[in-house]
DNA sequence: CGCTGGATTGACTCGGATCAAGTCGAGTGG
DNA sequence: CCACTCGACTTGATCCGAGTCAATCCAGCG
């Protein structure tokens, strides 16, 4: 389970057989977490990094009125913010949507191996850079692209993530996120989200039903979406 | 000018005399900028990181249709991601919006100072985390709050933003920000921000006139952004 | 077998986009 | 000094996407 964590950052920047066991051994104490259980709230003060080794969870804000907004999904081998521990105060909280598994890594542990290892340490900093990417995109989607498009973005970006640590590999994700959650992600109603879904239902792009998420046909969502992946960064600067 | 951007990272983590100088000296090699020139283009391969000394400058996408989403605002003392330089290619640009002056700093300089300076490190970490927290604050505008509200978080936003840097002391900021470029920041269109912007007029929380954003009713204008300054970081954990 | 929470659909309303005309102000050149 | 121009700001009229409210529908499950 630890593995897709490894991979990931493998994938960023190459790491040796030492990072690779140094990362192993940082990551050998996980616990589980209920779903719906939050990771951290806002307000709290920032206490270890953590791993997410399995399930899904995400980050999200509810604000003074009682709506609530969706800020990331965090999949297996995502983790928080790296120097979260800098901070006073937590800005946001962080729940499991599944059932999950997390590894905590306390702050100093985790400043000796960014110390020791540069390699763990450089592939962290792109995994950190590639959640702003993200961010932006997320933005990008909220200002400007229309609902449809929205909805289309955000499944072609998960679809991708998911591919990227090797979740699947055929054209079908489970997706754990009820409309609900997907329509506080992307700044609309549940109600509004289900007609969207309807919608690119119907055009032949994507389905959405019992929790999977089924691409028919990748060329027209991607399209529909005006999807760049460029924001996940996966082809790197070689010589870096 | 540089002194902006010390005070601004002395303000996350208190940096030693010898800290200070050694920031000094690697911004020592400041340049102009026009108005509206591009530092650096979406697709561009990185090249070293660049700190904003003086003017604004803004992160900004342009979609395949021609519109065009601002990220985010930098102001003097803000400089671009700090790993930059590990990417292959930008996910978004960044442009002048007034004459600027900046000062790039190469990668192995950047990276020397890193290692040798852990006060620099951390006070850049805090100023990571901050914009963080500011695209956060962003997404949550744009999908949960209406335009108004999302209007009055903004100049919240950038008012405290310029204080904590010590741009203005009193009440009211030089905003060099056309209705344009604000539309492209809140995702609206230039036309709904302009009766926005009479809406607040109105209400007697602030005034948008020849460039300068004047804050009327300071504790009326929080209340109608819902403004919470826990984003920003300001008060830092002590012990850390 | 009925309860419950999510998904779906319909009817109506409203915020914000769009389209279209101005207006204002700063520069520029005759 | 004034007319001309150009860009940015304002305002009005109209339309449409998305929110709201409300009623089912449906599947899993105690």
């Amino acid at each position: 389970m630890r593995k897709r964590f490894i991979d990931k950052l493998n994938g960023f920047s190459p790491l040796s057989a030492e990072e690779t066991a140094a990362l192993a051994d940082a990551t050998s104490n996980s616990r589980k977490v209920a779903v719906r259980t939050d990771l951290i709230r806002e307000g709290d003060r920032p206490g270890p990094v953590f791993v997410i080794l399995d399930g899904w969870a995400c980050r999200y804000k509810i604000l003074p009125n009682g709506t609530r907004q969706v800020l990331a999904y965090l999949m297996p081998g995502d983790c928080c913010d790296l120097h979260i521990g800098l901070l006073a105060e937590m800005d946001h909280s962080i729940m499991a949507i599944t059932p999950a598994v997390v590894v905590t890594v306390e702050r100093l542990a985790m400043d000796a191996i960014l110390d020791r290892h540069r390699g763990i340490a450089k592939a962290m900093y792109v995994a950190q850079l590639v959640d702003e990417g993200t961010m932006r995109a997320w933005i990008t989607s909220m200002g400007r692209r229309t609902s449809v498009e929205r909805v289309a973005h955000l499944m072609c970006e998960l679809y991708l993530r998911a591919r990227n640590i090797g979740l699947i590999s055929g054209p079908d994700l489970a997706l754990p996120l009820s409309q609900l959650l997907l329509a506080d992600s992307l700044g609309m109603t549940p109600v509004h989200l289900n007609r969207v879904l309807k919608v690119l239902r119907a055009s032949g792009a994507m389905v959405i039903a019992r929790g999977t998420l089924q691409i028919k046909d990748p060329y027209k969502l991607i399209q529909i979406a005006g999807f760049d992946d460029n924001y996940l960064h996966r082809r790197l600067r070689q010589a870096a």
